[in-house]
RNA sequence: GGGCUCGUAGCUCAGUUGGUUAGAGCGCGUCCCUGAUAAGGACGAGGUCACAAGUUCGAAUCUUGUCGGGCCCA
């Protein structure tokens, strides 16, 4: 039995084992910037788009919403581009066109900030345009920088030219959008109040306020009913029962322009009557704070009526110093945590206010000046007076009229300009709006009695949003949004292109935006700074009555950057012809919802009547792994730039892939780098699979199939993926496709075919038709594989491709796997009997395994090889069944042997199987490992299986 | 505080219209192989399905509430 050691060595260079030159180790950090500068050099994405040119499938556009160009590019932007690139890249391989146009948000606040943090005090020296020129040279740098980044992941798309809102072109295509609109009649200018700098005299985006905590003094106001009808005579109460609304406010100084009083409709109300200054008086306070605002305050006080705030609404009241009255208006933000429940409603001094005021129909009154003084229409011991100084004479004012309920310090978080460290005020300011609520005039694109809202809510009922909640959570944010305030007091931006004449009224038409439009697109919107009105109007345009050249002013104000970027289905979707109108499909981060989405969708239907999209998906954020929300200093912040540089691109594709993005994304660089296992195992049994066909060629040594057997199970099983990956992919649900293809290289493959297949791929002689057969399944697997592989492991599937000998006669030509098409699952599909006999095969399998390793346990059989497995068949069809999948019976779970043998115990499954220990009874093969009792029988070879013997014969 | 949303093994995910002992892969542990070898295989241990009440013969699944996250507002 002792074979002679330089014999087996000869017997291995006898057997066919793997070859292949696709490594094991991936060394993706040194080998995807390679294969990126290929790809970028044979032109790739343009040589896409020429292949589909005349596909019957047509164009299928993703539309890129664009990134701040500010910053490298962080988690948030890999999840989003890959998703994208992953998605576009199989709309690709389904035979679809697919031009892809990045784009970058370059306008805005943040870069301005940074602009004016460099340049410090000579800020103040600099022209705006100066100012704007390094804010356009801090937005390109970045645009290059991300850009490169991007394309480091894999994105494919026109790098070279992608679209920029702050381009001539793409601001003069933004103004048309804006002339649609104003030929639409949906643009108006009012009063709205902003937090207002008064040391600097400008109004503050949110984004430059700082929140200080400052100790006050907020103030008790008893304003006097004016008439008893709505809550004085139905609780009995009469004219001399001193009815008063108590409110309470922190600024005094709005005091002067208060309009109204906001009450919550279902809140409980109080009347309580109390004592105070020698007067009696009964006040409307909320039930739940009459303690607060009483006690220590009147001597004695008692509830007498309790109602619903809904009582109060429509009362009228008199102004405590001012001779005006107001109403009690209702408002749900009104709360009983703190004051009174009674708000003090000034519209020209508070966003709330304003909001309510707006609602009910009251002016935007803001009698304050830039200075922050208050202007002639207050009354006169008030005028000039700022409004800091205001506070404690009007305060002194109330208690000299005895309305002065009481006075508290109060500390409080206040808004503060971060310049200056000095508290902020709001001041109402001419705004622009679109309206949401007004009917489009009779010219404009849209049918005339439309409303934006009403447009807006029909057209998400009629886009499919993936996951299907976002159709509630735009439509809910799309009923209670206000007017869209479009102007903006800064100066990187797009200018609204409206001129004023001396009589301060406005010079907006279609066609001075147009004309406008015209100028920027020659000169670029930094013209709107240096050059006078009539040429940016141009020579050959023509004034409407009461406007003439020489005597127009400039607007100052820029447009808010939502309108820029909500305008790129115009600049880029319509303006870019080999593009299309609407897109297909959107793609970004929940949060769009209210930005993006909406503020696309807005324009689109303003301009068009028609929505931007057809589908729009969207994806949660970056968490830590215990579901919190990441900051850059904890240390499971995962710095993106970082990640690609330590595991490669194809990592992080694949991980993201790996996640259902619907939700929050659990992420740390341990996840990340722990993923690193799922690579490896799919790119090794691309490995082996590719290993194993070396010497096949499938114009020569295809082999017909036959489903009765593993090599049919193994084809079933590959066709199910095919189709169950295509389908996985077509519904965005790109964490099951990752799974599917994950676990069928785990188990399909590794576990179960390849480790089947060991014995015949190595020891048949390379002709022999069973072997052939197994690698004509290989090599099906393998193409089909790395093509359903390829839109996420760019890198690594492209590789591997280069790896296939003899690739099928539709991809010869290809260079790349990514010029392929889809694999296509088998026509056929196997009938119940065939699964059956496939499911029966793989619980027999689970069942010898498991006698295989309580053998080893038992009597230390560690060898399958060194086992028999006895098949117990009940009758004879079933015999004849078994028989046909012939020494796959063996090889599914690696024994040497396998044999047929009579079902002793009638009852239970009509086939069991029993694993026998063969050490001691048949010689083990010296090439295949196999025990059989064949070994021995052929005289040249004694110490082989008679297979092995023919085999070596053959080969000599 | 409001709108939307999420919460199944250490991790990533399955769990059909409510129906036997809640599944998979990875990881982990133990073992095997050394002809996929910085690979491969087998077996095993892990879960009061966030919590509580309710509907039901029966709930991870339906209802309500609580707790804890996330996004967007206030």
């Amino acid at each position: 039995m002792t074979t002679n050691p330089a014999e087996k060595k000869n017997y291995k260079q006898t057997l066919n084992l793997p070859q292949t030159q696709f490594p094991m180790e991936a060394k993706l950090v040194q080998n995807e910037p390679a294969r990126l500068k290929t790809w970028q050099e044979e032109h790739l994405y343009k040589r896409l788009l020429t292949a589909r040119a005349q596909s019957p499938k047509g164009k299928w556009v993703l539309h890129d919403g664009p990134p701040f160009a500010n910053g490298d590019i962080h988690m948030g932007h890999v999840i989003n581009k890959v998703l994208k690139d992953v998605i576009i890249r199989f709309r690709t391989m389904q035979g679809h066109q697919t031009p892809y146009v990045p784009g970058w948000d370059c306008h805005g606040l943040p870069i301005e900030h940074k602009i004016q943090q460099e340049l410090g005090p000579k800020l103040r020296e600099m022209s705006v345009v100066d100012v704007r020129k390094r804010c356009f040279e801090y937005a390109a740098k970045y645009v290059k920088v991300q850009s490169e980044q991007f394309q480091r992941l894999g994105i494919l798309g026109e790098w070279g030219n992608p679209y920029l809102t702050m381009k001539p072109e793409y601001e003069a295509d933004t103004l048309e959008v804006f002339a649609r609109f104003v030929e639409a009649g949906l643009v108006y200018k009012q009063l709205k109040p902003v937090p207002w700098s008064v040391s600097n005299q400008t109004a503050l985006a949110d984004a430059e306020l700082e929140y200080q905590d400052v100790t006050d003094t907020s103030i008790y106001v008893e304003f006097p009913a004016s008439g008893l009808e709505r809550v004085g005579t139905p609780f009995g109460l009469g004219p001399g029962d001193n009815l008063v609304f108590v409110v309470w406010t922190t600024t005094p100084w709005t005091l002067p322009a208060n309009l109204a009083i906001a009450v919550n409709p279902d809140v409980q109300y109080a009347l309580v009557r109390y004592h105070r200054d020698g007067v009696d008086r009964v006040g409307v306070v909320a039930a739940d704070l009459i303690e607060r605002v009483f006690k220590d305050r009147v001597s004695k006080f008692e509830t007498i009526k309790t109602f619903e705030g809904a009582q109060l609404v429509e009362a009228v009241y008199q102004h405590p110093f001012v001779d005006r009255r107001g109403k009690i208006v209702a408002a749900d933000y009104v709360t009983t945590t703190d004051g009174t429940g009674l708000v003090h409603t000034a519209p020209g001094h508070g966003e709330e206010d304003y909001e309510t005021g707006v609602r009910v129909g009251l002016d935007v009154y803001s009698p304050v000046r830039a200075d922050g003084k208050f202007d002639d229409t207050v009354s006169e011991w008030l005028r000039g007076k700022t409004v800091w100084e205001a506070n404690p004479i009007i305060t002194n004012r109330l208690r000299e009229k005895g309305v002065l309920l009481g006075e508290e310090k109060i500390t409080h978080s206040y808004p503060h300009d971060w310049r200056s460290k000095k508290p902020i005020i709001f001041r109402a300011t001419e705004q622009w709006f679109v309206a949401m609520n007004k009917p489009f005039s009779a010219g404009s694109k849209v049918s005339g009695g439309a409303t934006l809202r009403g447009l807006a809510k029909q057209a998400v009922e009629q886009t499919d949003f993936v996951p299907d909640w976002g159709k509630h959570r735009i439509g809910g944010m799309l009923d209670s949004r206000p007017d869209w305030c479009i102007s903006r007091q800064r100066a990187w931006g797009l200018p609204i292109p409206v001129f004023y004449n001396e009589a301060g009224e406005a010079l907006l038409t279609p066609q001075s935006v147009r004309a406008v439009a015209r100028h920027f697109r020659e000169r670029g919107a930094d013209s709107w700074f240096t050059d006078e009105p009539d040429e940016l109007l141009g020579a050959d345009f023509r004034y409407p009555p009461g406007f003439s050249a020489g005597k127009l002013r400039k607007e100052k104000d820029i447009f808010d950057v939502w309108f820029e970027s909500g305008s790129s289905w115009h600049a880029v979707l319509q303006c870019r012809s080999y593009l299309k109108f609407p897109a297909d499909l959107y793609l970004e981060g929940s949060d769009q919802h209210r930005g993006w989405f909406q503020l696309s969708l807005l324009p689109a239907l303003g301009a068009t009547g028609q929505a931007p999209f057809k589908q729009v998906l969207t994806h949660g954020f970056v968490v830590k792994p215990d579901g919190k929300k990441v900051s850059k200093s904890d240390p499971e912040y995962v710095t993106a730039t970082k990640e690609i540089e330590t595991h490669g691109a194809d990592l992080l594709r694949l991980w993201t892939c790996s996640v259902d993005f619907e939700g929050d994304i659990p992420t740390s660089p341990k996840v990340i780098k722990e993923f690193g296992d799922k690579y490896r195992k799919i790119r090794n049994t691309l490995r082996y699979l590719l290993s194993n066909l070396y010497d096949f060629n499938p114009a020569t040594d295809a082999q017909e199939i036959p489903p009765n057997s593993l090599d049919g199970w193994a084809l079933h099983q590959l066709d199910a993926l095919v189709r169950d990956v295509t389908e996985a992919y077509d519904k965005y649900v790109l964490h099951r496709a990752f799974r599917l293809l994950h676990d069928f290289c785990a188990v399909q493959i590794s576990a179960v075919y390849g480790n089947a297949m060991k014995d015949r791929l190595y020891c048949e002689v390379p002709n022999a038709p069973l072997r052939r057969r197994s690698q004509t399944v290989m090599h099906k697997t393998v193409v089909a594989l790395v093509k359903l592989l390829a839109p996420m492991l760019v890198f690594t599937a492209d590789e591997a491709w280069e790896h296939i000998r003899h690739k099928p006669a539709d991809d010869r030509e290809l260079q790349t796997v990514h010029m392929a098409l889809l694999p296509t699952a088998s026509d056929s599909s196997p009938t119940d009997d065939q699964l059956q006999e496939w499911k029966l095969l793989m619980e027999l399998r689970d069942s010898a395994l498991a006698q295989l390793d309580a053998l080893k346990k038992e009597v230390g059989l560690n060898k399958a090889l060194d086992a028999e497995v006895i098949y117990q068949v009940e009758d004879d069809a079933l015999r004849r069944k078994l028989e046909a999948y012939g020494v796959d019976l063996a090889d599914l779970v690696g024994a040497g042997f396998h044999s047929f043998a009579e079902k002793s115990d009638k009852a239970g499954p009509a086939v069991t199987v029993k694993v026998v220990d063969r050490r001691t009874t048949y010689q083990a093969c010296a090439r295949s490992w196999k025990r059989r009792p064949d070994v021995g029988t052929d005289a040249e070879y004694p110490d082989l299986t008679a297979r092995d013997a023919q085999a070596v014969r053959s080969l000599k």
